[in-house]
DNA sequence: AGTAGTGGAAAGTGCTGCTGTCTATATTTA
DNA sequence: TAAATATAGACAGCAGCACTTTCCACTACT
């Protein structure tokens, strides 16, 4: 298959697939003249997952790089693919607008994962995120108990453990680009669930929002 | 208050609120004399405001001045600040990247909706990214039963539930502040406590995680 | 009187993710 | 065989975004 081929059965230019190739993104085609190369399923698949990982995943280049790389060392033990995994895809944000209802946001947080049963885990990026939530709601005078969180955590641990009972499936070598792939897209599908509840809910409440 | 107070206490540097003051983000201050201004309190929490949604809520400053004018005007029923909410919040991507997949997986959200009882919404901004997730997933052939999604979906909703009984919960005026607030940061929570069940069953999965 | 701070306008910056242009070849079509 | 089209590889350019810098004419504290 040559570039044109690629471009046309992807749908991304042939400019955008020299840079992905310029940007190792995408490996060289096997050459077979000075300017010519031969592309296989395998820069199909590629240029494919790297369009789902920016397009429906929303991740920038150097995360789509960094998950790429976990996939194919596979000398990488599942358990660091899926901590490299859960740390790209949480991106708490660097300066904290609220510094000052930080240090009850994690008093908050650690209750709150004491009645989940959850262990600590120092440099969780969920965590974080969590924390610095909290401490702006504070701020913005929006605070509210936050019991009704705890239904939602455990489902979300439920769906957690569907997620890896779906890796062990396929028992034998598990599939590290599935697992990838499935932890990008089930957060992005959770997300859009869970606003597609939000918006039955506002339908149900204030019926007037029909459309 | 001046501009430098303004700036210290919300940690914002000056040219930024400057910046802010010239995109009309942030209200003038009332002149006190040709290079003189007055800003209050108002100033203060409206800097917040666009400083907790672009850093804690990852949105760009045009999805801010949205939800800033949702707020401000009253006239505008709660339903619609609501759809608009969901709508910025919601953002699917505007070229599926695999257009193949994308009729089975409407029919699969369809379904999915139908055991959850929900009605289906035309120019659903989380439809649109659920039918495109599950369209990728089948494209890089990472597709499953989707039945575990429901338990979530039905925590989801519950959630929902909990979040507008907040709002009623203030009765008389309905704060729009905080219900566009706790709209845009329990997204972000959500998607937070969702990372973290995640990291804690890779815990609980493949022991060797600890860290 | 002098230094620092202010409002306002305009231009510049750094980053990201492409996009366009060039040349020397190679392949396809007429 | 000639003309048209396609390709690899190198490099420069660009659009959008969220600021940041620089300038100015003023004003307020000391």
């Amino acid at each position: 298959m040559r570039i044109s081929e690629l471009s046309r059965r992807t749908g991304v230019s042939i400019p955008t697939i020299k840079f992905y190739l310029r940007e190792e993104l995408l490996p060289p085609g096997s050459p077979k003249a000075r300017n010519q190369a031969e592309y296989g399923e395998r820069h199909l698949r590629r240029i494919w997952l790297i369009r789902t990982f920016t397009t429906v995943g929303g991740l920038d280049l150097s995360s789509v790089r960094k998950l790429i790389q976990v996939i194919e060392d596979e000398s990488l033990p599942l358990a660091a693919l899926y901590r490299i995994l859960d740390r790209t895809m949480a991106r708490p944000p660097l300066e904290p607008p609220c510094p000052d209802s930080v240090t009850q946001a994690q008093d908050q947080v650690g209750r709150l994962m004491e009645q989940l049963g959850w262990r600590p885990l120092d440099d969780s990026g969920g965590a974080t995120t969590l924390v610095q939530v909290l401490a702006a709601l504070r701020t913005l005078g929006c605070e509210s108990d936050l019991a009704f969180l705890l239904p939602y955590a455990q489902a979300a641990e439920a769906l957690a453990q569907a997620e890896l009972d779906l890796l062990a499936g396929d028992d034998g070598e598990p599939d590290r680009g599935a697992a990838v792939v499935r932890g990008v897209l089930l957060d992005v599908a959770s997300a859009a669930l869970r606003r597609m509840a939000h918006e039955q809910q506002v339908l149900v409440r204030l019926p007037d929002a029909a459309g």
